[in-house]
DNA sequence: CAACGCTTGTCGTTTCGCGC
DNA sequence: GCGCGAAACGACAAGCGTTG
């Protein structure tokens, strides 16, 4: 047994004005009456002939007549949602003018509303043809019903006669100018939502069953998976080709050169690899993603990404046998004995594919670690591109390095101000941090006031560099001169006194030429000439590893999607360049199942009287939001404020007023 | 090492547009 | 009306990885 609830709009070619709310016992004004949550087993009998709104929404109604809504014939609203309709008798709608809509909703089922509503117009009008003079119920034929994926085929027979309708496709087609059976919009759709996440199909199966909803078997949800991967894929390079043109675009009307792009570039690896430790000797789960982002505007758009994968969907790779060796499509990109971690290869792929767009590399800002910045070096010397590159860091990854560097240096050990070896130990650790941190917080500010004379920068940053060892050692006499964060010369405020590391513990270190020494060292790494034009332009990789993150969010570490990996890459770049939402509707849209625009509705009336007792004027607002129009929906036409008088009884008098005080 | 979970490939079945 | 072919889904088998 299953709920059936229906919802009917049928319109009337009538205005009712006559007063049918005597001796009723529903809710009922004017023309509109309402049954509510009354736990009415049966549709009453004696409903008003001048109805035009009626609702029985959460009852416990399971049959429908053929005589419950005779008389009718200005009905223009018929709510029936949560009951428990399981038949509805074939000349029940017969005085009811004409059936405009009805949306039929099983629980357990996934049904379009509006497919449903052709199904039982059609149902009715043809058993009404066929029998007109049978008086059996129309229901369900639960021994045809057909799941569809995620959709259903279903058809209705008669309890009385032999009538037995058609089967109708529940659900959306895809539009297509190709033979054969159409996919089920909802089955598409299904998937670029799973795209977006870390589940699959036994998952997804999971949560269906959970639900008590019959899911689609495990190898369908998989092939419409594996087909909606190569869309997105596609989608994903077109618009990555749109974003490369934007940013052209962009730099021709800035007036410079649009040939010529800065970007920022890292990559991310999805292996196995715990798996194998002490396993197996060989790891044959390996895939990675290489991607480029523009450093020219805020947005940092994603303009190309390479996923790389070992993993052949036929299993047919091993070390000695090469991509393309054996019959069909394969899903490996790179042969099992290349190395994963050649970013150096990778970035010279991405490059190469921009520069087919017309698009040289210049400026290159990547991880300290990375190779990739070789590859737009050969570029460049063998003559394929004409720019010169330039490298800049990462500056997160440096103001990291940079602790690391300090934390190790064992003579910084030496010098911290504490007794026992394991309190300067301790001492070294809360220092690196402070350290990295305050030439950071410099860096940053003097990069804010300077960016656009890096000369003055960096002669402003070298004084800066002798106000920080002062500072450590307890002099801020440069710092009130120089230093853009301790500018203050009371020791109170100074930079020490503020920090999250050092507040609490006195810090002050014995100056002297070798702890100067030492200091400088430490200060050097980060303020010194060298990684000063490293991290010029203070660009970074966040972008890329944002993108990094959303990969990991939908490729999980443990699991090997051998097909689907490239599609969710890109899947996860055009999320990052898009935004999750923007991003579903347009990889929808692209698959063939276009989510649909839904048209606002008017909510219901509020009204605000303008005074609190007495006469006034009261406005009565109504808003378009039950629901609101989506973007491309469209909103209800008609007066959204209506004015009228309001009356909230009589003020009470002066006197009146002056006894309750 | 066996049981289980997850993904993928192959084959069979069904539907439906198109041409004859 | 019939046959062909494309496309979709389901059943089943196989392979890899994890867990206990």
């Amino acid at each position: 047994m299953f709920t059936v609830t229906v919802f009917l709009i049928v319109s009337s070619l009538h205005t009712a004005c006559a007063n049918p709310c005597s001796e009723f016992s529903c809710d009922c004004t004017d023309t509109k009456v309402n049954c509510n949550s009354k736990s009415l087993v049966d549709i009453p009998a004696d409903i008003p002939n001048s109805t035009t709104t009626l609702t029985f929404f959460g009852n416990k109604i399971s049959t429908i007549t053929a005589d419950a809504f005779k008389g009718l014939a200005f009905l223009t609203f018929l709510l029936l949602t949560e009951n428990e309709v399981s038949s509805i008798a074939a000349n029940a709608f017969n005085d009811v003018v004409a059936l405009e809509q009805l949306s039929e909703k099983y629980t357990n089922r996934t049904v379009t509303i509006s497919k449903n509503t052709e199904m039982w117009n059609e149902v009715f009008r043809e058993h009404q043809n066929l029998s007109p003079h049978c008086n059996g119920n129309l229901e369900w034929d639960l021994s045809m019903e057909e799941k569809w994926g995620s959709a259903w085929r279903e058809c209705a027979k008669c309890t009385q006669c032999a009538y037995k309708s058609k089967m109708f496709n529940l659900y959306e087609e895809v539009a297509s100018v190709k033979r054969g059976r159409r996919a089920a919009k909802i089955n598409l759709g299904l998937q670029v939502g799973l795209h977006h996440t870390p589940i699959s199909t036994a998952s997804y199966r999971k949560i269906c069953m959970a639900s008590n909803i019959p899911p689609p078997s495990i190898s369908g949800m998989q092939h419409t998976a594996n087909a909606i991967s190569e869309k997105i894929e596609e989608e994903n390079m077109r618009d990555l080709q749109r974003q490369r043109e934007k940013i052209k675009r962009i730099k021709k009307i800035r007036g410079e050169n649009p040939d010529v792009v800065n970007i920022q570039s890292d990559c991310v690896y999805n292996n196995a690899i715990y798996s194998g430790i002490g396993k197996t000797p060989f790891q044959p789960a390996t895939q990675c993603a290489y991607t480029v982002a523009e450093n020219e505007t805020y947005k940092h758009s994603i303009i190309n990404t390479l996923p790389k994968s070992k993993l052949c969907s036929k299993r047919k790779h091993t070390v000695s046998t090469n991509v393309g060796e054996h019959a069909g499509p394969c899903t490996a990109n790179i042969n099992m004995q290349d190395s994963i971690g050649n970013e150096e290869r990778w970035a010279r792929e991405c490059f190469e594919e921009l520069k087919e767009d017309g698009l040289e590399i210049n400026e290159v800002t990547t991880d300290p670690d990375s190779s990739a910045y070789r590859a737009a070096e050969c570029l460049y010397q063998e003559g394929l591109t004409s720019t010169t590159p330039i490298h800049f860091l990462d500056t997160r990854h440096v103001a990291s390095n940079h602790r690391k560097f300090v934390n190790n240096l064992s003579t910084v050990c030496d010098i911290m101000p504490a007794r026992l070896k394991v309190q300067r130990t301790r001492l070294q650790s809360l220092f690196a941090s402070d350290m990295a941190a305050r030439c950071q917080a410099e860096f940053v500010q003097a990069n804010i006031r300077y960016h656009k004379s890096p000369d003055v920068m960096k002669s402003k940053l070298s004084y800066v560099s002798d106000a920080i060892v002062g500072c450590y050692c307890g002099d801020h006499t440069d710092c009130s001169l120089y230093s853009f964060v301790c500018s203050i010369s009371r020791k109170s405020q100074s930079w020490i006194d503020k920090s999250a590391y050092l507040k609490r513990h006195n810090f002050e270190i014995e100056l002297n030429e070798n702890s100067e020494n030492i200091l400088r060292q430490c200060v050097n790494y980060r303020l010194g000439p060298g990684m000063l034009a490293k991290t010029a332009k203070s660009a970074n990789t966040q972008k890329v590893e944002a993108l990094n993150r959303s990969i990991r969010s939908t490729v999980p570490v443990n699991v090997t999607y051998a097909r689907n990996f490239t599609g969710r890459v890109h899947t996860a770049c055009h999320k990052v360049n898009h935004g999750t939402g923007n991003s579903i509707v347009i990889l929808c849209e692209a698959a063939g199942s276009p989510i649909q625009p839904v048209d606002g509705r008017w909510g219901s009336w509020s009204t605000t009287c303008s005074v609190t007792c007495g006469s006034g004027t009261e406005y009565r607002n109504i808003m378009c939001d039950s629901p609101s129009p989506s973007e491309e929906g469209i909103y209800f036409i008609g007066d959204a404020k209506k004015l009228s008088q309001c009356h909230l009884g009589d003020c009470p008098s002066h006197i009146e007023l002056v006894n309750k005080e």
